[in-house]
DNA sequence: ATATTTTTTTAGTCTAGTCTAAAACAATTT
DNA sequence: AAATTGTTTTAGACTAGACTAAAAAAATAT
């Protein structure tokens, strides 16, 4: 499989994990920043390898082979994320460019000997579950602060947003997973949160709010 | 730089390694089972973008910028080869083909972090130099078995041929870096070796002595 | 039900990297 | 010095994966 058809079977993968209905070629090619042509293209492709059911005009869904094909490069990017946050130490926000490019390296056995060597962990750096080598998911029920009620205490396990800049503003926050997150007040006026972060109280946003999952 | 383009910088860089004089169109391409064709057009390239010196019919060498770079990939190759064998446990006859994939993956930071992680290792699992962050390197002096005297006693400190097939042998017979190796016989006949590892007396082929580095 | 807009596919072009076959050049032999 | 042989380059073709522009189909509005 090519590093371009990975790349596809991932984007996919992920599209059908919040959305049920079959993906369109327009909604992939948002996503990878492509031309809807290209992805009609690859779709042919892949339709042809059988990773995707393919009906002209009608959207795609993987099959189950393209499902596990897809798993298996989820598992390695969050695989290699753990493996530079926890043994390289790299912060939480530099390290999704890097596993974009490791998710592609071809071994099995290389993943399964890292996934040991890093303790066979269940998430990643952002609490997103890593998938075992069978393609298994442990998944943990969790909700959007957002979605909380007043006075409701948890434990900040996973964040929706992943990118570099939200990462640091959690830093800055001081905020991590891990973190007990206590709702004080909801301000209806913005929708804005006032929150205890340990014993440290501050406000966010509703869309910092939107992205943080809490246990 | 692209997977091809520094693939070729390698191989440029490996020939120049045991040459001296300019390295021809078909030398690299027998190297890296392509056709001389295709060398001519990656050497144009690579001139245009000042990483060698290419004049029409008289081969090719590295510029100052190319040697650079080729190190810097070396560097990388050999910095997950020992991250392999040392960290995941693999042996040294399988490392080679996954270092390949590995050696692309673009990132001064992490194949920084990667060799402060290894402890700054100078040879990587089969005794190979492993150029620092600004492409220096130490060399340790060492000769083949092939080369040396009745009775002399040394370290193996390296092997020549990096296959998998030689070095299951090496395992086989039990010689692995670090080994005392002591010259009991040298039979004329055949120009092979009586030697004694450690503790143990064995025969080896000049093949065989020819493709190990002692000090 | 028809017209308009949006989405998707097709057709054709481009680039990187490869190949084969032919031409050009260099080295070697006679 | 000429002929032969070997090496290297050029010319032209192919594939994967991208793109633009046009055509086709589906969805939406009138
Ligand atoms: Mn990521
Ligand atoms: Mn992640
Ligand atoms: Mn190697
Ligand atoms: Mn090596």
């Amino acid at each position: 499989m090519t590093f371009s058809e990975e790349n596809y079977l991932k984007t996919i993968y992920h599209l059908m994990a919040v959305s049920d209905a079959d993906i369109s070629t327009n909604a992939i090619a948002e996503k990878m920043e492509t031309k809807a042509s290209s992805v009609t293209d690859m779709l042919k492709k892949l339709a042809e390898k059988e990773l995707v059911n393919y009906i002209k005009y009608q959207g795609v869904s993987l099959t189950e082979k393209g499902q596990l094909a897809a798993k298996m490069i989820v598992r390695k990017h969050r695989l290699w994320e753990t493996f530079l946050v926890e043994k390289l130490d790299f912060s939480w926000d530099e390290v999704h460019d890097l596993a974009e490019q490791l998710e592609h390296i071809k071994s099995e056995k290389l993943i399964n000997k890292l996934d040991d060597f890093l303790g066979n962990p269940t998430e990643d750096p952002h609490g997103d579950a890593i998938p075992d080598a069978s393609g298994r998911i442990i998944k943990i029920e969790k909700q959007l602060l957002s979605e909380m009620e007043k006075n409701r205490v948890g434990i900040c396990v996973g964040v929706k947003d992943t990118s570099s800049d939200f990462l640091k503003y959690l830093d800055k926050q001081e905020i991590a997973l891990g973190s007990q997150i206590e709702i004080i007040e909801k301000e209806s006026f913005d929708s804005s949160f006032r929150i205890r972060v340990e014993t440290k109280e501050i406000t966010i946003s509703h869309k910092i709010a939107s992205n943080l999952y809490i246990k």
